[in-house]
DNA sequence: CTGAAAGCGCTTACAG
DNA sequence: CTGAAAGCGCTTACAG
């Protein structure tokens, strides 16, 4: 019956291709890429099982812990949350009570009071990019220090998504926001807004024009430069970049950071490939590449997801790296110690991004006039096989 | 000066083991791989800067609202609301006062007087994990068609997280939650207890004797066959199993379901290697296979992490993939494609977890009573080269 | 159609 | 040390 409605709801929607019925052993190796399964659902009465199921989902107030020890509610809110002077016998009291009672605090209540809650949001452009997805886990940590929440969104790095999100943490009263901007240009007027409300600190990338807001990132230019000049070491001459637009700051910083490098350093830049932050980019840009009269002798990715693209693009097609061509991540995530070759890329320390972004909000929460820091982290080189570099051994015993 | 703080504060921290001044571009490559980086930091007075900021960070409330529009509040809340009968005049009057206030609802008022707001919560062990990065995306996806947020919570895979995340967004009265339990046992008190005060959805793992409690997963019998019965027609006879241990129903459920299906399959399996989900462990399993005096002609990780692991190893140590030795995955992950060779993994179908998962939670939010429906999502095998199978082509289009 | 009032759950001056 | 009361911002019966 349940189960039945369950299909009926999602007839309709385009999600479920196709169900399938039968055996599922039985279903053939021919299907396997299509997007087809089989649902197995129980459905249990959850009433018959769980005894203590009715009467549930009533929540026990402040008040009815006070009623329940016979003190004021007053009294209760002092004992439970150790403010003020309250007898050691009724906090002995008050807080049996509350554990018999199995009280929660009502974080909606106490925020409404004191005009905030213990969370702060974070919006990034895309989880599921492993570099967001350590950052973010890198931010949960150091918040909990401070007893803060995360609020996690998800801009999918579109303009519309970024305001909604942005909009709701700030209606949510959030101690603060940090973001990554979407772009470099249209993302400033929402960003400027909220952080008129509250404490924002952009990480990663920031908005133009950004001199009243604080910023923590990395130093692009001398990440780039680092990987140059390392690719050079190797023997490269003619490089080629292959990034993403101009549209982010990252974007920008380390197209203009490559352009400048290579000319102090004095290599040959092929034409650049300009796209997106994507796997399926770095795909590409391998035969767009392969189709030139001649191939660069190192790549620079504008990170580690073009960068695994590229490796991935140039193997399937029977070039092989590092003989053929040296190629360079940026980011320095689990997708470099992935490939394999393993990847020499650009380390962004991300625990002290963290570290240095939660601090400053902190500040800023303290002193709403102490934003427009802007900080800039250094990168490490990462050496790995992609540019015929011992990733361990003898290159790291020399220092 | 405000720099100077910065640094003194982060002094007593360690997590800034070292700080290098001197020009940046200047750093030897020596240094690459040591904790160290610079900071560069421009601190500017934003008092200067911004004159807009001065007296902000004042929220403008209902009440400012409807005094400036000569309403009172209920009317001004109605107005905007959009609920019970208000005059077509006084509604524009008020939603332009509004807009001109920059008047933004106060989340925490609203929801406390509906009893909770537009917020679920998701525990997961890892958001760095990409499968789990993914999943978390795929819930935001869905979750915003019922203008529901999210709230992300990352247990580490540790208990004592896990249970203080769960209390803080049940404190927080979130609508419901999700939740990726970290142990298949010791998880199991504080999901059914909050269980009894909000809904809750288990996703992927599930919790012993949780027959009260909803679950939306997958087959990973199925899965496990559907890999095993690929490498048998690949040609392997002796299988090993790379996997985690049975502290999460999901390590069970794959080792058991290995073991049954060598069995039907007429396979010879060789003692298993158990830890955990990480890409670590099966760098360091290739190498206790290998001292094994009898490589298995297939190795079928648990996970896509210990897939890549496994076959980093191998290739580090001379062993090439598939022609030695056949690795599977598990999960189908971006990971898989990343790889050289790419990996034959066992795809979930993450969109329609978190579709089906998010029906449910809809469903018991509706209802309390209809909690205790498990279902289980069919996956779809996604054979690589390091199984020696085409990645596209014939195979596919044999269907 | 509009307003005065109550109340969601909590904390904190203010009196005692 | 303890209690009565106000108030955070909002919505919704209840009267008009």
């Amino acid at each position: 019956m349940l189960a039945f409605n369950w299909n009926a709801r999602h007839a309709e929607s385009n999600a479920i291709s196709k169900v399938t019925t039968g055996d599922p052993d039985r279903l053939r190796l021919t299907d396997t890429i299509v997007d087809t399964f089989v649902l197995i659902m129980n459905v249990v009465d959850s009433r018959r099982l769980d005894p203590m199921n009715d009467g549930a989902r009533m929540a026990v107030s402040l008040q009815d812990v006070a009623n329940a020890a016979g003190v004021s509610i007053a009294t209760a809110s002092r004992a439970l949350g150790n403010k003020g002077r309250v007898s050691e016998a009724t906090m002995r009291l008050v807080r049996e009570t509350a554990d018999r009672l199995g009280y929660q605090v009502n974080t909606l209540g106490k925020a409404l009071r004191e005009g905030s809650d213990g969370v702060v949001g974070i919006v990034v452009p895309m989880v599921s990019n492993p570099f967001y997805a350590s950052l973010v886990h890198e931010f949960e940590d150091h918040l909990a220090k401070f007893d803060l929440k995360m609020l996690i969104a998800d801009s999918h790095g579109e303009l519309d998504r970024e305001i909604e999100r942005l909009e709701a943490l700030a209606s949510r009263r959030v101690r603060g926001i940090f973001v990554v901007p979407a772009y470099f240009d249209e993302s400033r007027p929402t960003i400027m807004d909220i952080s008129r409300q509250l404490p924002v600190v952009q990480v990663d990338r920031r908005v133009e024009n950004d001199e009243a807001l604080s910023f923590v990132g990395i130093d692009n230019a001398g990440g780039i430069d680092q990987v140059l000049r390392h690719v050079s070491e190797q023997g490269a001459e003619t490089v080629a970049f292959v990034g993403a637009d101009d549209r982010t700051s990252v974007g920008r910083e380390r197209r203009q950071a490559f352009a400048a490098s290579v000319a102090s350093l004095g290599l040959t830049a092929q034409k650049p490939v300009i796209d997106r932050y994507l796997f399926e980019f770095g795909l590409s840009a391998a035969s767009q590449l392969m189709r030139r009269s001649k191939l660069p002798d190192a790549v620079i990715a504008g990170d580690d997801l073009i960068a695994t693209g590229l490796l991935a693009g140039f193997v399937r097609r029977g070039r092989a790296v590092p003989e053929d061509v040296l190629i360079t991540g940026f980011d320095g995530t689990i997708l470099a110690d992935i490939c394999s070759p393993t990847l020499t890329t650009v380390r962004q320390p991300m625990a002290e991004i963290a570290e240095a972004a939660v601090t400053q909000l902190m500040r800023q929460i303290d002193d709403a006039d102490s934003a427009g820091s802007h900080i800039r982290l250094r990168t490490t080189l990462r050496p790995g096989d992609s540019t015929g570099a011992a990733t361990s051994g003898s290159r790291r015993r020399r220092g």
